[in-house]
DNA sequence: TGTCAACTGTCAGTGGCTGACATTAGTGTC
DNA sequence: GACACTAATGTCAGCCACTGACAGTTGACA
């Protein structure tokens, strides 16, 4: 079960503080560990030596080693869908989805940065997009994802999502370009939270036309 | 089964045969094992002795546990991107990925036999989809194979695909929807091949509209 | 303060995966 | 057919991810 207080909150006894100091730490090493030395190269062991606590700690924590790669995007992801649950019915779809996303980017940042530096996460990101077993990893918790945003919207629209097939291909084709949007981000130089979100709105408005049969009419 | 192709074919010498045979003969018991008794519980040194060759020689033909478990679909991958190639520039983007997925379903089934009973596949496909260690590779390879459409793409429009980004926002929609497609099958009961082909199409019908921003005025 | 439960460390063991080296078995040549 | 050459395989030792079992430690709470 993820923490359900991520925030500065006093987060209950004395117990639940340390529970989350040492969390914290491990997600702090790992990354810093991935990112310089490359994840493959990392041990779990090493990670479980520089917070000084036992592996079998470790895999109390995480349940295996990839998790701790996704502990905070985790987080970012929790966002994104409050957000959009906070969406009016009255929106259409790919406006409600947009307009989350945007939202969302506004103040991740802060959230982010209770855990690890901004520039950290950044890192692991680029880390992630370019290790395979990451990769394939991320890919799957996206679809998971995928699969919430679309009974939600399903939900919104008063639609059976196993009946009416257009909430999953919008989130498909949405979450799609989304993943483009993230991968040249990862590419580029840019690692700021600003560039990522111009990236996105960018590449949501070429959805539309891109679909269009005839791309030499209107360049 | 009529084996209108040279699919039989020689195969160079003794040695080569061989080879191939017991490749061959790996794919096929460690699916049959995976399906069987499931991906976990299975080990490498079942298949291996399955097959009566040491862990070690199945190492050699492949490079992990999961990647047994993709090799017909490699195959099947191949033969989409080959009908893709095949198409002629003149068609839309669009309708050239919609055809070559058309007329790659026709002829992929006796491919297919080639190796293994098209069930047998199909079981196949079901258990990657439910178990998520082979879905998070299998949707990394989606993603590397998306790269590749997008690059044919992009050549056929006389495009860049870095500085242009509708190659790949399209077929970002197009494989996201065509994932979709491919997951409903598996949860449904019909398991041939005429099923998937008829799924597909009547998802890539939906996909323009469901990018309409109100789906309520043309239910 | 003492009891209870949660957290942690240690240890042994399984399974995926690899490098090194010896052995076996097709291949081409005389 | 004997012979060297080399690809394919088996064996063995070892690393690392991961897990169950058990014992020791430390907050929580009456």
């Amino acid at each position: 079960m993820a923490t359900p207080t991520p925030q500065t909150a006093p987060a209950g006894g004395l117990r639940a503080r340390k529970k989350q100091r040492t969390r914290d730490a491990l997600i702090r090493a790992a990354l810093e560990l991935f990112t310089e030395q490359g994840y493959e190269a990392t041990t779990v062991d090493e990670i479980a030596e520089a917070v000084d606590v036992s592996q079998r700690t470790y895999f109390r924590y995480f349940a295996n080693k990839e998790d701790v790669a996704f502990a905070v995007q985790e987080m970012v992801e929790a966002r994104f869908m409050a957000e959009l649950t906070a969406r009016p019915a009255t929106e259409a779809p790919l406006t409600a989805l947009r307009s989350a996303v945007m939202v969302a980017w506004d103040d991740i940042g802060s959230a982010i940065e209770s855990v690890i530096p901004v520039e950290l996460h950044m890192r692991s990101y680029q880390m992630i997009e370019s290790t395979p077993a990451l990769m394939a990893v991320h890919l799957r918790r996206s679809s998971e994802l995928e699969e919430q945003i679309a009974r939600l919207i399903a939900g919104r629209e008063g639609l059976d999502v196993d009946a009416d097939p257009r909430p999953r291909v919008l989130v498909a084709a949405f979450c799609g370009v989304m993943r483009v949007a993230g991968k040249i981000w990862g590419e580029g130089a840019d690692c700021s939270v600003a560039s990522i979100r111009e990236l996105t709105q960018s590449y949501l408005d070429h959805m539309a036309p891109a679909i269009d049969d005839d791309w030499r009419t209107h360049r």
